[in-house]
DNA sequence: AAATCTTACGGGTGACGTAACGATC
DNA sequence: GATCGTTACGTCACCCGTAAGATTT
């Protein structure tokens, strides 16, 4: 698992596939689906069900989507934080 | 930011040190000394001050520590409720 | 046949370990 | 002088993009 794989997993699932994800995150379609591969690999769990075109989250998928959503949402949370902490009571 | 970085953040904060931490996570200690190089970079914010031979946690440092923790605490949630999952009504 | 996901392949970047260095007690 | 953290360097694995393949509508 890794925040690659997380971001690939979100935009999947938000956007219905793979190719309006890569899109989204400036990659090829290959790429996202290598990520995808990969997390489902390092979680031993199939997240999307391929029923031909459609990609529709499996149990799996639906359990780890708000959590995914959740770390994604802590880290930039904490990136906020010390940014807003450099910036206090010393700018530049 | 990745896990690596979060994970080897955790573990010198926690020892107080580079080498035991190295120690903790099986890796040397260049491999630590790197990774919390590389996080302070990323995160553009120092984390430790050294002291010396002395590592403390700086403002920033002891800002992201909690939140660290939290987010290694939600991964590993993830992992398991994804295993917990597999492993419902279907004993491998 | 068009669109979509997957697999194969080559190139570049990054991570680790060993070795060498600087600093501190 | 012993311990600890940092820097330099070589090697290996991983990730991405391009190209080709399989499958569905």
């Amino acid at each position: 698992m890794d925040w690659a794989g997380l971001n690939a997993f979100v935009a999947v699932a938000d956007h219905g596939g793979f190719s309006a994800a890569a899109e989204q995150l400036h990659l090829t379609q290959p790429a996202v689906s290598k990520r995808i591969a990969l997390l489902e690999e390092s979680l031993k769990a199939r997240l999307f069900d391929r029923l031909g075109r459609q990609v529709v989250l499996t149990e799996a998928g639906r359990l780890l989507l708000p959590r995914a959503r959740q770390m994604l949402a802590e880290a930039e949370a904490a990136r906020r934080a010390l940014q807003d902490m450099n910036g206090t009571s010393v700018a530049g």
